[in-house]
RNA sequence: GGUCCGGUAGCUCAACUGGAUAGAGCAUCAGAUUUCUAAUCUGAGGGUUCGGGGUUCGAUUCCCUGCCGGAUCACCA
């Protein structure tokens, strides 16, 4: 049975009865905690077809609501607001529904498949901040679409080549003395971005020593040797010298080997991984071929170019003159790519920050201008930056939130806390590090994720550490709490079946309230889904874990001596955990049994 | 300069896409553990929703305008 289905449908009925005229749309929300009443249908909108004032027409309905729906019990009308109470039964129909059901939360299959790209780095240095809302924020829409019933591929393309990491080979040559991680017991990934800081340094020496031997700031940028020694690595790459391409397939397996960790860390995975090197070619033969069907133009110095000043942007090269790619021309290639490795997506999203808003705008119109009618089914998941309290992370200046440094102090704050609490009885090491592990990391991944991911965010360490109030830690404890529930009613022999529900007579409003919540689980999903956003998630699963802390708190469960009440009340409680479990995973955050 | 985002309590964020007296968390203050886990719960204070116009039964939300912050506008990625 779906609540909001079966209210909107009989709603209708009374409507199109009392004013005898249908209407498209109802607008219900949930019933402010002031006002009695779990629903409330706004009536200003009625008023056109009803011909009465908005009290009025509110009143009808819920008088008809009440003598013939069957499941509305009480309505009241505040202004043009008609507020109803439901049934005791409705409810306990939806509590029965929801337990009996295992699949609750996870919509039904739908036949259609999307590609969603995240991640994607560079290899010349570790994952920080930035990445890991990044790949929170893919994981989590990944799992959102799963569960809104879509087949999911996740992939992501790795720049894997290019003057970047060819920074990072030519310092290490110069520098590096041989220098591995197995030498060194630095992870791969941060023993090439030590050469990368290491490039920089070296390089803003050589132009300041160049500068003061009389070159102009411009010309020293030029001329540094560190620099030409890396321009010259990537010209030898793209020749395929042979002493090139080993160094720069030993230095990226350092990274990936360092990238698997943290990936495994943070819990996150792909279905496929695409690399540039591969694919920075392609797209060079459609583009040319868009030449000739006229939908691109060259310029008298034989570059590519795309008009898009009817589309209020303006003219972007494709192609340049020497005839090489650009990132658009690969991104092009890419895509086409794609769906020929995926046949059957309709679309693809790219989790990608907001400062690249115009590329992929740019990107999706020349699709369609080649004709590619998914093209419209393309979508730039586009996220604001995370700024630090001190202001803007920047590599160059050492700013930049570290992501595997940050992972294992939110792990021993966790530890930390923990022991403080003195939760740890009677639990063995291994557990007690699987959790603090599982806190650590659900407090990070609900800081990241509980914040609308269009918006720029404040990541402040010691608020990101807190594991009280709106955090993933909160709903982790309410979790643990209901299971510790669950494990005594276990010891008590008390098992729940479907009689025993239909048994209770009346509700609390705390159980009313949670059940409300419990009932429009799956539109949250679907509207998760529908604007791509975690926070809608996060929201929901704190509001539940609050709403089942008030009622933990009001009524002592075992103390009740109406064994129907009893049972009912263990069937709530299991259906909440089972609900927290599932939003949580929605965001990638494991719960624990106890903590 | 053009385009696009954003500005809500001291701080960090919500507000069901135009609905009720704008809500949470943190921080501050005052309370609640012979009881299923106090990482919890209850209560108090805290607001010109950046300013100014407009649209209508009704605006944080839509339109215009000004101010502030950010992104972007490369033969970079």
């Amino acid at each position: 049975m779906n609540l909001d289905h079966l209210l909107r449908s009989e709603i209708q009925k009374a409507v199109t009865s009392v004013f005898s005229q249908s209407v498209d749309t109802l607008q219900l929300q949930p019933t402010n905690a002031e006002f009695e009443g779990s629903h409330t249908l706004v009536c200003f909108p009625l008023t056109k077809i009803s011909r009465k004032g908005p009290e009025e027409t509110a009143k009808v309905v819920g008088e008809y609501l009440v003598a013939n729906s069957g499941i509305v019990s009480k309505y009241n009308v505040v202004k043009g607001f008609l507020n109803l109470s439901l049934s005791d039964s409705i409810w306990i129909e939806v509590l029965h529904t929801i337990v009996s059901n295992p699949d609750y939360g996870q919509l039904p299959a739908n036949g259609q498949e999307v590609m969603i790209e995240y991640s994607s780095p560079n290899t010349n240095k570790p994952l920080h901040l930035g990445h890991l809302r990044n790949n929170f924020l893919g994981y989590s829409v990944s799992e959102i679409y799963k569960a809104s019933g879509y087949t999911v591929h996740k992939v992501q393309i790795i720049n894997d080549r290019g003057i970047h990491i060819c920074k990072s080979m030519a310092a290490w040559k110069l520098s590096g003395n041989g220098e591995t991680p197995q030498s060194s017991g630095l992870k791969g990934d941060h023993l090439v971005g030590k050469y990368y800081v290491i490039f920089d340094k070296t390089y803003k020496a050589q132009i300041s020593d160049l500068i003061a031997s009389g070159l102009s700031e411009e010309e020293a940028g030029k001329q540094a040797p560190i620099m030409q020694m890396a321009s010259e690595m990537l010209r030898q790459w793209e020749q395929k010298d042979p002493a090139t391409i080993e160094l720069w397939k030993t230095m990226n397996g350092w990274v990936y080997t360092g990238f698997d960790a943290t990936y495994k860390r943070m819990g996150v995975d792909f279905e496929k991984l695409y690399y540039e090197s591969d694919t920075y070619l392609l797209g060079k033969e459609i583009v040319l071929q868009g030449v000739e069907k006229g939908i691109f133009f060259k310029k008298e110095d034989g570059s590519i170019w795309v008009d898009l000043t009817s589309d209020g942007l303006d003219q972007k090269v494709l192609l340049r003159s020497d005839g090489t790619s650009v990132y658009m021309t690969q991104d092009i290639g890419t895509a086409i790519l794609r769906f020929k490795d995926f046949p059957k997506i309709s679309g693809q999203v790219y989790t990608v920050g907001n400062e690249q808003e115009y590329h992929f705008k740019v990107l999706f119109l020349i699709l369609n201008k080649l004709g590619y009618d998914w093209a419209k089914h393309c979508f730039h998941l586009s996220y604001g930056m995370v700024d630090l309290p001190t202001g803007k992370m920047k590599s160059r200046e050492g700013t930049v939130v570290d992501a595997d440094e940050l992972m294992e102090d939110m792990h021993q704050e966790a530890e930390r806390q923990t022991r403080e609490h003195g939760k740890l009885e009677g639990v063995s090491d291994q557990d007690a590090h699987m959790l603090f592990e599982m806190i650590g990391l659900g407090a990070l991944k609900f800081f990241l994720l509980k914040v609308d991911p269009k918006k720029r965010m404040l990541f402040d360490p010691s608020e990101s550490i807190q594991l009280q109030g709106f955090t993933g830690p909160f709903i982790q404890y309410t979790h643990a709490r209901i299971k510790a529930i669950l494990r005594k009613a276990e010891s008590l022999d008390i098992h729940v079946n479907a009689s025993d529900l239909k048994a209770v007579t009346s509700l609390e409003p705390a159980e009313r309230d949670g059940l409300y919540l419990i009932s429009s689980f799956e539109n949250k999903i679907k509207e998760a889904a529908k604007d791509y956003s975690p926070a809608v998630i996060a929201n929901y699963a704190f509001e539940l874990a609050k709403a089942y802390n008030q009622f933990y708190q009001s009524i002592p469960i075992f103390n009740e001596e109406n064994p129907a009440k009893l049972k009912f009340r263990v069937a709530f409680s299991y259906a909440v955990a089972n609900i927290i479990k599932r939003s949580l995973k929605l965001l990638g955050i494991e719960v624990p049994e106890r903590m």
